[in-house]
DNA sequence: AAGCCTACTGACGGAAAATGGCAGTTGGCC
DNA sequence: GGCCAACTGCCATTTTCCGTCAGTAGGCTT
């Protein structure tokens, strides 16, 4: 209540104050400590606002936040919905969550008409069978694949044997109904898929490989590929 | 921060559920007991929106605001690329290119890092099956229910029998990998379930049903869970 | 090298707010 | 009169917020 709207003001603040503009002047202006200014700082860039701070200096507003209104046409709209609820009905309860909120904060900035669109969309998604929800933290997983950070996992393979290992998390992936994990297997030295409902625990080390999430995404993906014919080649979503 | 975007998640259920909308179901809605509700209306009404509330009937949102801008979290954005994706593999081109297009147009809005975020989403979908082009045209159907004009379409039923029928096209859902048109069978004046690759062609008539689409797909759904046990109901989707 | 300016971080305890439960009131409708 | 559902007040508990303090760190001037 009274916080965002002070997140308000001081996002307000340093649109209007000749930049730069100290953290003492930001903090008489809204009204509080120096100590709570770098914390509503820290907010409004967890929030996507990039402020620059230099020591010494001053901060300055260097890319302001706020979803522009957009339009869609009616096709994008049934796309957008359509997605989303998929992803409501196959994610876990968090991801399943976000969805929702992606959903509503899109169609927020909707005009009208296309906001009663996007509710009687043409195309939905219907699921008889509710999901069990997997005994695996893919919550856990999908962090540790954002830190770059390597983790050890108790894996119980086909023939019911449990190794731990520890593996580069490189994504998750939904591959024909089955979610999967992308990883460097650090025992085996090389690419390997691991199920995620085999997934017996988790634990997230310190041991970062930043930054080669990606590249080496690339590669599992080409090592993958090599072998197949055209026709089934996998492809990276959507890009 | 948590209260905020409840709030802004229960404005956006004013918005969208039917009106209207019982307290009871809107704290459900947001994840938060009655009395909190009630609390989070009234806070709601400070910031300026008119909310009727009548005595045994419910809620109703009257006039609209504007909440504080929003972004998206890094979880979202993981919805959003892999519902987005999702879409581009399984729709039909036409509805492919519009998922891409709202992902471009999104993500265009969208901050560096945010971007960067999108570009390498840790869940993905991958496919090794390509998707052979369905013989309808599923654009055709998508049309006449936004339309809401009646078709004749020629189905082949499970004996390869050969039926031409018209039908009032309610919905286009994807249940268990199955694309399957909801409609009203004027044939046989009832709800009908017609898999849409089975569908030989489509004529659009003249014949408008305007603006029976949206409670006639509410009674559908409702008339196939009437028997159905609670476990495994149908839900619209994210709504 | 020594200050100085300012961004930034961590810890801690007290203050304030949010939350949920409960018991009750009220107005409309069957 | 009974039911429904909006609304209110009160209170214990939990959670969050906030200010103070002590300290680190980068760049600048002297």
């Amino acid at each position: 209540m009274a916080r965002s709207d002070r997140l308000f003001r001081l996002l307000q603040a340093l649109r209007t104050l000749p930049s730069p503009v100290t953290a003492a002047r930001l903090a008489e202006e809204t009204g509080v400590s120096l100590r709570s200014l770098y914390r509503d700082i820290d907010s409004l860039r967890a929030a996507g606002a990039v402020i620059d701070g230099e020591r010494g200096f001053g901060y300055r507003l260097t890319e302001d936040i706020a979803l522009p209104p957009q339009t869609f046409t009616q096709l994008e709209i049934e796309a957008l919905v359509l997605g989303l609820a998929e992803v409501q009905h196959m994610g876990e309860p968090a991801l399943a969550a976000a969805a929702g909120a992606v959903l509503s904060k899109v169609t927020a900035t909707l005009p009208d008409r296309l906001q009663r669109q996007a509710l009687h969309a043409a195309s939905q998604v219907y699921r008889f069978e509710r999901r069990d929800p997997p005994i695996t933290d893919v919550g856990l997983l999908r962090e540790a694949c954002w830190q770059e950070r390597a983790v050890v996992i108790g894996y119980v393979d086909a023939g019911q044997q449990r190794t731990d290992r520890q593996v580069l998390p490189l994504a998750i992936v939904y591959l024909e109904r089955m979610l999967v994990l992308l990883a460097w297997c650090c025992l085996r030295q090389d690419f390997r898929k691991f199920r995620v409902d085999r997934i017996a625990d988790i634990r997230i080390t310190e041991e970062s490989f930043r930054p080669r999430r990606v590249p080496m995404l690339r590669d599992f993906v080409d090592f993958l590929n090599a072998g197949a014919p055209e026709a089934s080649k996998m492809t990276l979503s959507g890009r």
